[in-house]
DNA sequence: TTATAATATCGTAATATTGCAATATAACAA
DNA sequence: TTGTTATATTGCAATATTACGATATTATAA
């Protein structure tokens, strides 16, 4: 136990859950806004802006990178993240889906 | 540490997290598709439908109505769970606004 | 080459999550 | 009352996550 079950779940449920979880956490939320509304995409910043250590914020930027949230292209020293749409928008169809779909008549 | 550090991030970033944790999980996503799809949203049926122990599923469906994605009122020995459309709504526009405020000279 | 700046990795302690058996509770039926 | 059905709670073992200091790595600058 401790270990999330997986098998007996669908592929899209259980990506789902991975992108979910994947965003589950205050600092991947900050670092997602700031990815949103900075000019340039460089990312030593968030060190500055983000309560948490250097090693820390590295790895929450692992973990959207791994999910696929986020990409990461490296530019000369540092790294330039940004935003991956398209899992985005897996996860905005998903919420949308469930806003249409629903039964009007429910407790 | 194990501990998520959550001072230190504003209000609506800590809110936004709590809501995607809790649906980071793929009993989590089953149940939201299942309360979806059904006619009538009365749960027992989960049990057979999930692969998980009655114990597991009630705590799942208890950290959904924490978090208030569910809701659940009593009817006779079941209880009727159906999904709150307004928190739902709220993780909707977050990714939403992503998808329009970017930057798009970006990686 | 040596330094510096940006980022990643390792190791580890503290805590959280997951899943389930056993058991409790609560509403109704016989 | 006794049983039955639906759900919740408790307790616990196994595993995962989080945060960070120390240290590595990698690219450029001096």
């Amino acid at each position: 136990m401790g270990t999330t079950k997986s098998e007996g779940f669908s592929e899209e449920v259980n990506e789902l859950a991975l992108l979910f979880k994947a965003m589950g956490h205050p600092a991947r939320i900050a670092i997602i806004q700031f990815l949103r509304t900075q000019e340039k995409c460089i990312c030593t910043d968030l060190v500055n802006e983000l309560p948490l250590a250097q090693p820390t914020i590295s790895q929450h930027l692992k973990e959207l990178k791994n999910a696929g949230i986020i990409q990461g292209s490296v530019s000369g020293t540092s790294i330039c993240y940004c935003l991956n749409l398209d899992k985005i928008s897996e996860l905005d169809a998903f919420l949308a889906s469930l806003k249409y779909d629903q039964n009007p008549i429910c407790c």
